[in-house]
Parts: structure tokens; sequence; C-alpha cells
DNA sequence: CGATAAATCTTTACAGTGACAAGATGGAAA
DNA sequence: TTTCCATCTTGTCACTGTAAAGATTTATCG
């Protein structure tokens, strides 16, 4: 079969299969000949637009940030207002996408495998916190923020609100995802919520 | 040189190695092979002691239960009886172990590297819940459990209390590890903890 | 004590991986 | 049209995990 020297949306197409693989095969079975296969070009082709293995887990964790923030405004959006439901569906929805996307979780905080200067995030890492913090500002009957500042947060009782929430969340949703919480009972953490909202 | 086949305790010399080798190099850099060399052995000897790779990392993790066991035992000593005390100490120690082998902590939550079964935990992780279970038993003013029973939990009052503390030390420990809290300054995750003890 | 079995470690081998370098191709610019 | 350059391929290298077979020592048992 003649190769093919110019695919025209190879970037895009190595993504979908990245994507899919990371899903499918977990990190384990993640790597870039994979993705090349999967995508139908030679091994080395992802090179050229993702540099190494590690820049195409960054692409495909960006991709990830905007999978949440986009689940988020969806199951976000006929709430809006009540401000009980609108924690309740945030927190919800961080747990529910960490079941869903369990590898994509995984990489999307990983320090070593994930590497950005801090001063300046990914525009889907920025509007994620973005997002969560906004609901929390509503809880609070603040202001909210806009998306060209950056993630510096200078009140310090907002800091500890977004600790505390934040902290917890991840936490459950991490803990879960990793399988060690087999003897706590779906509903306790529903209650939870339910109650400290 | 000639070889030397009956080396005594390699399998101890092999846990060392593998230690170090994840300390200094991340899970990055953890190879079967790099272990046997730093043990000064063949490539295929860990193989008779470990399986495989994933038969390594779970021995090392063990280690890491024991070790972060062994902190919190050293921190609750001189405060056992003060309460609020304890509960500070076993928070800090929590993270301070995240921080100190934050390589170890990692490979200890990942369900795709530590595969036991659910209802026979290793020793380490039942001695490791028991103690942390025991600090929230004592802050409830109520008997404290033993090594024999298994990590089922009846009381629904209880796994509220430790889903709240758990998920949200574990979420502050691994949040702050992966190094997601660049903004929270120092002190805001004390003050925290001093004020809702 | 001596022979045999078992455990421990080495050597060899193989397919798969990330990374690099050099070559082939075709679209874009001049 | 010709040149240039981005894009993709091919070939290669050192390294990895795993398996199989061989070497050596220790343990077992008559």
């Amino acid at each position: 079969m003649k190769p093919v020297y110019h695919h025209g949306d190879l970037k895009n197409a190595l993504l979908d299969a990245a994507d899919e693989l990371l899903r499918n095969k977990g990190l384990q079975g993640f790597t870039m000949r994979a993705c090349a296969r999967l995508a139908n070009v030679s091994h080395a082709a992802p090179k050229h637009h993702f540099g190494d293995i590690n820049g195409l887990l960054n692409a495909v964790a960006e991709r990830g940030y905007d999978r949440l923030l986009a689940l988020l405004q969806e199951k976000l959006q006929p709430v809006v207002g009540d401000l009980l439901e609108e924690m309740y569906v945030t927190v919800m929805t961080y747990v529910e996408f960490a079941e869903t996307y369990p590898e994509h979780f995984r990489v999307m905080f990983r320090k070593d495998l994930i590497v950005y200067d801090p001063e300046t995030p990914p525009k889907p890492v920025i509007e994620l916190f973005t997002e969560l913090t906004n609901v929390i500002l509503r809880q609070r009957g603040e202001p909210e923020i806009s998306l060209g500042n950056n993630l510096a947060v200078k009140s310090t009782n907002l800091i500890k609100d977004i600790l505390i929430g934040w902290c917890y969340v991840h936490g459950y949703a991490h803990l879960r995802l990793e399988g060690q919480l087999g003897m706590v009972p779906e509903d306790a953490h529903n209650t939870i919520m339910r109650e400290n909202a």
C-alpha cells in the first residue's frame, strides 16, 4: 500500500486515537506506537505533532479538562440559581467524571506527567478552575471572577472555602476511584452532601 | 567475576534497592532491571521473589503502609489522650508522609498497580486502617477496634466521620502532592484544621 | 554418607517501546 | 517552475518485561 504523506488532520486523528486508547487500555497500554497504529500512521508520526509521549498525554489531559467543564456546565444549567442544588450537582459531577473517565482523571492529576508553568496554565485548566471558583463565590453571595484574571485568589476566607470543598470532593473521588472505599455504602457520601451543603 | 548463586537475603536486598529507586528516580525510572542492577544481581533475579514488576511494586507499597503507620504512631505517642491534638497530629502526619515519600504515596493508592482482594487486605493495610479508625473512635468516645476484625464498619455515623475526615485529608495531601494547590498559602490548611477539629 | 530433588540465580532470547536520524513526499511560497 | 519546508515514513538503537533453559548451591531422604 502506498504510504500517505499528508493526512490532512492527523493531529486530531491522533488525539482521538489517544483518547480511545487511554479509555480502553489504561495508562499501561497507552503507548505512542499504539496510538499511531490506531490512527493508521507510522510509529514516528506522532513525534512531529506532540514531541514525545508526554506531550501526547498533555494534549489528552487538556481534552479531559474540557470534558469535565462541559459536563459541569451541562449539569449546572438546569439548577442555576438554586444554591444548595448547585453545590450538590457540582460535587456529584466531579465524582461522576472520575468514575466515567478514570484514566483521564488519573492523568489529569499527575504532576510527573502533566507539566505546565503554574503562572500560565493551559486554557482548559483556567476555565475549569474559574467555573469551580464561581460556584463557591455564588454560595458566598460574592461577585464572580472572569476568565482574564489569573488564578491568584486574594481573600483568605475564600481560599478556606475552596480548600474545604475541593479537598473533600477530590479526596472522595480519588479514594473511590482507587478502590479504597469498598466498605463505604453508596449513599453515605450523598447524605453527607445533603446535610453539609 | 564468578557469579554468586546464593545471596542469602536477596529478597530484602531487592526491596531496599526498589525502595531507594522509587524515592530517587520515581515511578518512571522504576524498572525491574534497574532494581536488579542496584542489588548487583542479574536482571532476571527479581522474578523468582516477586514474579513480575507488579509484585515488586506491591511489596514496596506494603513497606509504605508500614512506614506511614510507624510515623503515625511515633507522632501520636506524645499526645495520646489529648483528643484535639491527636486529630491534628494524625492529619499532619498523613500530609507529611505524602510529601516525604511522594512516589510511595502515589503507588500506594494506584488500584491498577496495587491489587489485593478487598476481603483480605495485606496486614500493613489492616493495621494502618485500624489505627486511623481508632483515632476517630477515640474522638467519638467509643471503644476501639482490634486487629482481628475485618474492615467492615457497621455504624453509619462512624462511616460518615471516617469519610469526612479521610476524604478531606487525602484530598488535601493528594492535591498538594500533585502541585494543584500552588495558590493556597501554607497556613490555610493548618488554620482549617485548628478551627474544625 | 551419597544421591537426588528443590531452590536460587545466571544466561540467552524475543517482542515491544521511546527516541533519534535520515530519507521520501507533496503542498506552499517565491 | 523551482525551491523550500512541513509532514510523514523507514531504519536503527538502547532499553524494557518476560519467558525458557542452564548453572550452582542448599536441602532432603535413602
